[in-house]
DNA sequence: CTGTATTTTTAGCATAAGCTAAATCGTAGG
DNA sequence: CCTACGATTTAGCTTATGCTAAAAATACAG
């Protein structure tokens, strides 16, 4: 009876073990759903539109897909209503999440490619892995429990550990924090972060949190001052640093 | 204008470089239909039956496919005469021949595969890495030229390394040989010769050539004999050692 | 050279996934 | 309380890939 908790909310899974899909492995289109559910809301509902938008598809079509995943009672789906994940939706959800980010890792350390270049490749691989695989690789990643977005990677049987990190825009100046981990939504926010070394484990300290612009202005360890508006102060996950100097 | 020489046949490709498929990646199915003619094959003509058998489809869909891979220009068809690889169809096959040896290459030597593990993992990962993916491991690798069956792997612009090797059937008593590849058309073989360590680099004296039914005896660097039916005595490819001691 | 056995193709269907256009629902503004 | 607009669903198609059963072509044996 594990907690699961996520970024957004957390919620009690029961049973959670035995009953994994032994039967047939959805496909990678039903894949994509699942997770895309697991993205937008958690253990909440997603929405047609979300949905549609997040996958690039039209909105006929999550719709259709809505009805099947509910047949395979990977959703509970109400017309109009939206779709939220069954237990087996869930879980199924988070065992791509978990090769997904640990495909990530492995791009990144052992294969040298850059933040940018490693979504589209492991979006791609996560459906060709098996379960089998996805442990050897973690195994040969040491068992890692983040990615290197700071993203927590779910262990096999679907929880994660906590997360205790808040944004930065939610902060207040004269703390001392540490990058836990960086919002991985937008390629160019990745971007500009990975330029500043603005990644996981710098340590900054808060200069400023301006409310009237949302502006959190930050000093890092070798001393240059990175102002940063409300889009990157929100993408940019922190802890407080215990011995704050 | 380099050359090409395949294990069974031997051909020249003209200008060969300029021209792979820019356009869009052939679907993973295509690419399978492609690799089985390859395998059957080579450079010639394969069967409507042969690639139903090899890809366990009905021959109907194989008809099917051969007429769609003309119409892409990836093989020549003539009904009722089998189909064979087009230039452009060779580039592609050899393309996943080189990703398949290379994904071989890492399941055996960094996630600790065994032989027969290794092959259906390789063929659904072969149809989701990019071409920056394959390379950036093949430099993981060491940029090896054979994978650990010993089996040539073509290079970016679909050429081979000229083979050498002729099965151990075809050798004579007496002579000192080292094994250079081993078949993996079945697991079964795969394993015995695993077990007894009769893999690619290892040292054979060749005792006995038995015309009568084939067994072929060779003897070990340890001393050890084994005699080898048929089908084991043509699945394991040899070259001459220099010095014969 | 002819007829049977084997291969191959054709015809007709099925399923997963996607799309567009038209109809329908739900809700927020007046 | 009603209406209009945005979100959602339905209807009808499309494409890729597969299947089975029946028809046609080829090939081999006597």
């Amino acid at each position: 009876m594990p907690f699961l908790i996520a970024d957004f909310a957390s919620f009690i899974l029961f049973s959670f073990m035995a009953d994994s899909l032994t039967t047939q492995h959805p496909s990678s289109s039903v894949g994509d759903y699942l997770k895309a559910i697991w993205e937008i809301s958690g253990s909440g509902t997603a929405s047609t539109k979300e949905v549609a938008n997040r996958l690039s598809v039209s909105s006929a079509s999550v719709t259709n897909m809505f009805g099947r995943l509910q047949e395979m009672g990977l959703v509970r789906y109400e017309r109009y209503r939206g779709a939220s994940l069954t237990r087996r939706g869930l879980v199924e959800a988070l065992r791509l999440v978990r090769r997904h980010r640990l495909i990530e890792t492995f791009l990144l350390e052992h294969l040298g490619y850059s933040w940018q270049d490693v979504h589209k490749e492991a979006e791609r691989l996560e459906h060709a892995v098996s379960d089998k695989f996805t442990e050897r690789l973690a195994k040969l990643l040491g068992h890692p429990d983040r990615d290197p977005h700071g993203d927590l990677i779910p262990a096999t049987d679907g929880t994660f550990a906590s997360e205790r990190s808040k944004p930065l825009s939610e902060t207040e100046a004269g703390q001392r924090v540490h990058i836990i981990r960086v919002s991985d939504e937008s390629a160019s926010v990745l971007n500009h972060l990975g330029d500043r070394g603005l990644i996981p484990g710098r340590v900054l300290s808060v200069k400023e949190v301006r409310s009237l612009d949302g502006v959190v202005t930050v000093e890092d360890e070798d001393g240059d001052e990175h102002p940063l508006g409300e889009t990157l102060a929100r993408a940019i996950f922190v802890q407080a640093v215990a011995e704050p100097t």
